[in-house]
DNA sequence: CGGATATCCGGGAGCGCTCCCGATATCGGC
DNA sequence: GCCGATATCGGGAGCGCTCCCGGATATCCG
């Protein structure tokens, strides 16, 4: 055997060729497979140690088929609203559960058109055993794109308008609006509005049935009481300050993210409203930064992004495991938290 | 040549079979090498778009030795930061400036110290083909041992206490601090106090000697003018209230962060001063959706995170090339730019 | 018109690994 | 002492691709 130069990577065959024995009984030891004499583990460990070894993943996964690597695509058509609070839970827990089973996290903005055709060739490519999908807008082309795939798949939250043949998992957001509303109604309010999200999105059109429900089954009159707003600061801002306009005697809001409740609590406070004196103010995230640290602490819809993170890589290490699991909608509960402000 | 069953993943060869030709050509045609003929071309990638042929990355790398994939690195011991607005805006401009070299981005979160070891495994297991690493603490672990790694490495600002012998692309935190400060001694400020960032990072440290040296240079004293804060909100606004109590009659206040100055203004403004008639407000940072949206909005240190990362994409595709590349420290130039709050 | 050169193509080797299979070795139990 | 398990190991094949090299034409220039 030609001496190999020092900056060469070692492989397995140099692990075994030091070690003393022969590439399968070294590539056994490596993977702790059954059928080796304690001797040779020894043996192979330590010269695997000496030498530096780190198996090449692209050989292994060459043959194995996998490549211990799953996507985490962000598909946000406006590409404006990654930085919120919920998107970054995504990604860190996505990270943490997948490091968890052992798999790398490949993360994937897909904002634009031609983003979509990159994301599609790449996760077609074989460079990942799984995908996870965040894709709200009901109008988003990729998941119909991913659906074709021939990698297993699983979306959090609703996917498009896609209902059947996908595994998804998803939060009760319309039983959540219906707990926070409910609650508003039970403290005695009467003129609840709402600050909705996006109407193009799964979950916001659910919160705003969950409000409008709640208030119809209790007798009151929803006509007038809500707005549309963007999810951000400025938007919920916005929002407010419409609905004081069109409303002044409103008792109480419904806001459809922390993020737009705390741009509502601002206005309120502006207009010298006091919260939830004059109006109590009741929103959805439970965001662990944000509703505590308001003032007063946010009322709030708890959603663990972390729990549905964990339950879709459970769904898709299934998934992994055997392709036969029938596709399923999951939804996950919701709590009410509630704290000053209603 | 039995014939592929439906759900099995056409190979080269299948594509080269289907189009008539041999799998060498099939493969020139694909990768639009030299010495192929029109017609040829023309029928492979026909073929290739029959039989939805994509290639098999584990096996193109195994032979190419590249991946086509670059880590990037978010380090931070403590793992309450990572959603601050900087890293938002690494991670977004890393996604984006690698996707432009054609490259896909693998984010890693290092925080704890097992998260370590996995890194560095990781990263040497030959998944990537380079690494961009953000690692701002001094004492972190893991730019040292990411230095011995065989794979190429750029950091993304000062690296712990590595100083030559690896590549760094840094903003020059210093020279941005005396641009701040100089400009609040120029509109006639005397009682300059500044809310400096965590001491054991590089950047917070360069920019409270930038702040100390231009007091310095202007005859004013910096004693007792300065309060030590973690970059968060509710950090910035303890520290602004340390600083009045201290220092009542203070009439600017040049603030290490654009996140710890939202907190310093709201302290202010509860304190009854006004910005900037009272007080003249400073940061660093000019976080494009913070400072602008600020009430006044805010004078800042514009640094591009895009620029960073373009520019330390440039430097790892050139290490790519060949790697005789002398390792230095690049500064990119930050410029002020001035607003209504100081 | 012959040989140099450019163009095109196919076969073979080999990247580093896993896995199957056959060869030994060991060991009770008869 | 022989036989069938059981344990241990090595060699070979092959995953799907790129790349080198040699052969086959086509082109061109003196």
């Amino acid at each position: 055997m030609a001496p190999r130069s020092e900056d060469e990577r070692p492989t397995l065959e140099d692990v075994a060729a030091f070690a003393g024995v022969s590439r399968s009984t070294a590539s056994r030891a490596l993977n702790d497979d059954t059928y080796v004499s304690a001797r040779s583990r020894e043996k192979v460990l330590a010269a695997a140690r000496d030498l530096g070894y780190s198996p090449n993943q692209a050989a292994r996964s060459l043959v194995t088929r996998r490549t211990g690597a799953i996507a985490v695509v962000l598909s946000e058509p406006e590409a404006r609203l990654l930085d919120d609070p919920y998107r970054t839970a995504v990604m860190r827990a996505g990270y943490r559960e997948l490091a968890d089973v052992g798999c790398q996290m490949v993360l994937i903005f897909s904002d634009t058109r031609e983003d979509l055709a990159r994301t599609v060739r790449f996760l077609e490519g074989g460079h990942v055993d799984g995908v996870l999908v965040f894709a709200p807008h009901r109008t988003d082309p990729l998941p119909r794109a991913l659906r074709l795939l021939r990698v297993p798949v699983v979306f959090g939250g609703q996917a498009a308008d896609l209902r059947r043949g996908v595994h998804v998992v998803d939060f009760d957001n319309e039983g959540g609006a219906r707990l926070a509303v409910s609650h508003l109604v039970e403290s005695g309010r009467r003129r609840i509005a709402t600050i909705a999200g996006p109407q193009d999105q799964g979950a916001p059109i659910a919160r705003l049935a969950g409000w409008r429900a709640t208030l119809t089954d209790a007798g009151l009159d929803p006509a007038g009481l809500s707005e549309e707003a963007d999810f951000t600061l400025a938007g919920g801002a916005t929002a407010m300050s419409a609905l004081l306009q069109r409303v002044p005697d409103l008792d109480a809001v419904f806001v459809a993210s922390d993020m737009m409740a705390v741009g509502a609590l601002r206005t309120l406070s502006a207009a010298g409203r006091d919260v939830p004196g004059d109006v109590a103010v009741a929103s959805f995230d439970d965001n662990a930064t944000l509703a505590p640290a308001m003032t007063p602490p946010l009322t709030s819809v708890h959603q663990d992004p972390r729990e549905q993170v964990r339950t879709m890589v459970s769904i898709l290490m299934r998934l992994l495991d055997g392709p036969d699991l029938e596709p399923a909608a999951q939804v996950l509960p919701v709590s009410l938290v509630v704290r000053e402000s209603g």
